[in-house]
DNA sequence: GAGAGTTATCGTCATATTGACAATAAAGAT
DNA sequence: ATCTTTATTGTCAATATGACGATAACTCTC
């Protein structure tokens, strides 16, 4: 700090979340269309102005709520990283913390006309140049698809984009439209219900669908993101790893 | 963004560091002795306000070469996270983004006495209890540490701490200190000039030290980290693993 | 300058993990 | 019943890891 004190420069806060989900085997995103300057018409991540009093993972959870009309947000949600302040908004000067909220998927109640409707988009579409994202987004995006990959491999978060009880062929599902790679259920099955402290099976199966019934795991009380402590990210060794 | 287009709030930004070091074989961290209100004579991370016009990372590294006399900083620089803005400064809502630095043990030029004067501090005595931070700067440093350890897991960025040159046993030093954990040079030796991609033998060897001379390595050309990119931080397979 | 001490480096071996893939189990569909 | 589909258990070779023995190549001491 500079021994003279100069008045601090103040900087408008917003907070921003990419939130991700597992729908039909392929990796969605949720956006907004925006309905004002700039980028009028164009996607954008959720997000908005810090308030007075709120913190920063808050914010985002209350963003995220207002924008996709949901109540109690599932999955995961968790800081991703800092970007700006400068030259990110045309018009002035805006800090941005971006989120990363991996979930199951989970229904966008549809807004009233005038609001910015939130709904998911494949991230094949926004990667592939077919849908575009205002401000830095796709930058964020990108980053944010980095650190699902690297979550998935050292964490047991990829239970997060799941419901509360899953099969592992469902669980794979989700490695796989995270990684973008095809995995040997087999070898996935034996990975996943051997690491210790990862899964815990309920004891009842699926029924109805076509096949042999499987088994239905939950998360093991262990691996569950306790609230406050700093998500302990580091399964030792790596829960599996994306091939190719 | 609220339709109502209420004027957005404005936050003071301030980014603070973690810079670590191995000395000694020791994990220290620069701090800074804090010569006015709050937290007077407290040590704190070295750090300042966010100036217009510039980035996070601009801003992170000014501030660590104004508080070190430290004109080109060795290292590698990374944002770690953002904190606040609620209830971390008396003065009032401040966020703050957090960066760390894995750098060489470089000397801190002695400031004047007006100034506040940096000094590298062994973690050690952070972590237990014999020195005080200011504000919520032991939690930082909390974050720092765990983010150094599993960078060293997953990244080439254990040799940031080291010159430009080094041998085996320097580099084991660093994974020794930052982990806390003794580990089987052999194994270290096999497991370091075994993966691909990561050292490059330079062909000269240390002279004049005790004990049969080393080879002198230095980063392979695809492991230096290049501004702009956003470090790819995996190695597959992890690099090494802390053994306990 | 011979031996002692030190550090670097290479090698060996038992064990654990991984990737590829065969085989069997348990359902619904025809 | 038989076929199709998905789940789950095994097998086996290749690879990686952890624990250590054995040398190599210096400096230091006397």
């Amino acid at each position: 700090m500079p021994a003279s004190h100069p008045a601090p420069e103040r900087f408008p806060v917003t907070v921003d979340v990419v939130a991700l989900t597992v729908r039909e085997g392929e990796l969605n995103v949720l956006l907004i269309t925006r309905l004002i300057e700039p980028f009028r018409g164009k996607l954008a991540l959720p997000g908005g102005f810090v308030l007075v009093g709120e913190e920063l993972l808050e914010a985002a959870g209350r963003e995220l709520a207002e924008e996709t009309g949901v109540e109690n947000l599932p999955g995961h949600l968790e800081q991703l990283g800092s970007y700006g302040p400068k030259g990110r908004d045309p018009r002035g000067d805006v800090l941005t913390v971006a989120h990363l909220l991996l979930a199951p998927d989970f229904p966008v109640l549809s807004a009233g006309s005038d609001a910015e409707q939130a709904a998911w988009y494949p991230v094949r579409e926004v990667l592939g140049g077919t849908l575009e994202l205002a401000f830095d987004h796709a930058r964020i995006l990108d980053d944010a698809l980095e650190r699902a990959k690297s979550k998935l491999e050292y964490s047991p978060l990829g239970a997060a984009f799941c419901d509360e009880e899953f099969t592992i062929a469902q669980l794979r599902a989700v490695y796989e439209a995270v990684w973008g790679t095809r995995l040997d259920p087999r070898n996935f099955h034996r990975k996943a219900t051997g690491t210790p402290g990862f899964l815990e099976e309920v004891g009842r199966m699926t029924t109805g669908d076509a096949g042999r019934p499987a088994a239905l795991f939950r998360l093991a009380p262990e691996a569950r993101p306790t609230p406050g402590q700093p998500t302990r990210a580091v399964l030792n060794p790596p829960l599996m790893r994306p091939r190719d």
